[in-house]
DNA sequence: CTCCCCGGTTAATACGTTTCAGCTGGTTCG
DNA sequence: CGAACCAGCTGAAACGTATTAACCGGGGAG
């Protein structure tokens, strides 16, 4: 069981031929002759030998793999995402990796330096901050990536993405349509595009909505997680006037939000409406199933893969056009927002 | 903006020193003089230089990056494992890599022979099936390995789990304390060493439980996902005589099955009590807040990343022992299980 | 018979880095 | 005054692979 260092230079002299035709044999098998083949593939086998993938990459200079770091890989959003990711990278016969930057900035850097020195293919981003100078730095570095649930000024980068403003304005419309008078919005950190672009879809709908005048309370929250979605709940119950509906800007402060109300035993809908964004698998399975806004998030990972591989197949000359995807949201309506059986 | 290939040496002729110092710049900044330090530092920025990571480990003979290869990202409790391992890296300075098998084999392998050629160094590993023999090739293969929610004949490897026959135990062991008859386990394949071991734990309680005998149906569910929940839990409904309690191997089955049990009417716990297996937080938001068996998930992986760590650091000729951790769970009741203001 | 081509193989080179032995000029010690 | 040393730097040798030009022996075309 000697493990330690086979090369294919050992399984060369073992099978008595040169490094080259081993080369061949792993990468082009069809070029070397029948019987050559099997004698080295079979000391391969014996020997135990796997290429090894830097000095391969070395060589050739071209990864095979490319990387998805993501926002937050507790968000089931996410976690869709990848799995289209994923999906169409296999298609490609392309590897993915996946990193979870946690919503903070300085583990997002640490990955893009990671990634930058890995050289791999390409990046599929979803940044904490698109402004930032150490996304700019990594920007610069020459490493294809495409936006993901992050729109981006034209011809800047590939991006694919939901039109966020919209998805506000399904949510506030459906709210006022409701009868709601006072609405609360529960907001993550600014810093995400999300959250603002949420935020104007929601005053937009208010500033549209026939008169009378609605009134709008908005709750910050530190982060775009369940227990910010708590206390945010224990805040909007002190309110005076409380107000009679709540969306929040994602499912995961939603869910916090609803517990909240249910410990304190508020009925929903029938005292507070409750609107979350996402759709995740579990706002349909919460204690009051969510009303929520739905995403198409495993389409938005797979065609971000497929555009970073456009990107990133040599079309020989021809120049890349950088594209712009954006989905339309759609919103779900549940119990959250139903008063049932008056 | 030439972001085309700039190398060490190209650094190096742009400083007016040699490759050698540029490197020492790089890696070891205290030995190189300060004024040569800061003219090279500013030549690197300046061209955007970035060191190549395939040539430096093909150099270096060692890598600065770990993996952890999980069974199923939409579990939330794996995605606490991976929080608690990333931590542990970058505690340790080493990058931390994630990949989803989503319980298929074959995705399993192809990142195996990935992260082999890739000379990871090392792989935390939630394994689909722990006997097959493409997984014995990997562990053939050398790469320093933990076993991650899974136990291994001691001596073969390092492993950190959570006592699953214990667990199954604890929460059979509960519904019969509360009265029940006539139990249901859903559970998923039973290539997961998790059912299996369940299973047994169940079949314990029972076995163990006073006069008068307990009735056991099982159901199999086809994945440990919320959909093969749903279905379970029509089956579950189509039964007769009907179960008063199901235990789902895992959450996701739970709320599945609490899906499918709310959407005809059925009363929880009142018709039916469940208990599931992980207490991801969504268990506790559920329509009816479910009854769980917590394992410490962010534990599990910051202990199987320091396991790792400790492994392949040289302790210069000291062999390591692999080590077995085995945590207890703990059983965290709601209200799914506990009969309201009778 | 010569020439050329062809399938199959070899040997050499380059990829970008790290490392290490050695060179330089200057300073301190005996 | 020479020897020994020092900090700071240089230059070359690997690391394991992919690629390419060159080589070789034999068979078909001319």
């Amino acid at each position: 069981m000697a493990r330690s260092k086979v090369g294919i230079k050992d399984v060369a002299v073992a099978a008595g031929v040169s490094v080259g035709t081993v080369s061949n044999v792993v990468n082009r098998p069809e070029v070397v002759a029948a019987a050559t083949r099997v004698r080295v593939q079979s000391v391969i086998d014996e020997l135990g030998y796997v290429r090894d993938g830097s000095a391969r990459q070395l060589r050739s200079g071209t990864s095979r793999t490319m990387a998805l770091l993501v926002l937050d890989l507790a968000n089931p959003f996410f976690v869709d995402v990848a799995r289209g990711a994923e999906q169409a990278a296999q298609e490609a016969g392309l590897q993915l990796i996946t990193c979870n930057s946690g919503q903070r900035v300085d583990t997002e850097s640490a990955y893009l330096a990671m990634l930058t020195e890995q050289r791999v293919r390409g990046v599929l981003l979803s940044p904490v901050d698109t402004c930032g100078e150490r996304l700019a730095r990594f920007r610069r570095g020459g490493i294809p990536h495409v936006f993901v649930d992050r729109t981006v000024p034209a011809g800047e980068a590939c991006s694919v993405a939901v039109d966020d403003v919209a998805g506000g304005e399904l949510a506030a419309r459906h709210l006022v349509e409701s009868g709601h008078r006072h609405i609360a919005f529960v907001v993550g950190p600014r810093i995400l595009a999300q959250c603002r672009d949420r935020e104007t879809g929601v005053r937009n709908a208010l500033a549209a909505a026939p008169a009378p005048k609605r009134r709008l309370s908005v709750l910050d929250a530190p982060a775009l997680d369940v227990s910010s979605g708590r206390d945010a709940g224990a805040r909007l119950l002190g309110m005076s006037p409380r107000p009679t509906a709540v969306f929040c800007a994602n499912d995961l402060l939603a869910l916090g939000v609803l517990q909240a109300l249910v410990a304190a035993d508020v009925r929903v809908p029938d005292e507070m409406a409750i609107v979350g964004y996402d759709d995740i698998e579990f706002a349909g399975a919460a204690a009051v199933p969510l009303t929520s806004v739905r995403q198409p998030a495993a389409r938005i990972g797979h065609t971000a893969a497929e555009l970073l591989i456009a990107e990133t197949s040599d079309r020989d000359g021809v120049p890349h056009e950088h594209e712009t995807v954006v989905y339309m949201p759609e919103l779900v309506v549940r119990a959250s927002t139903q008063v049932r059986r008056r």
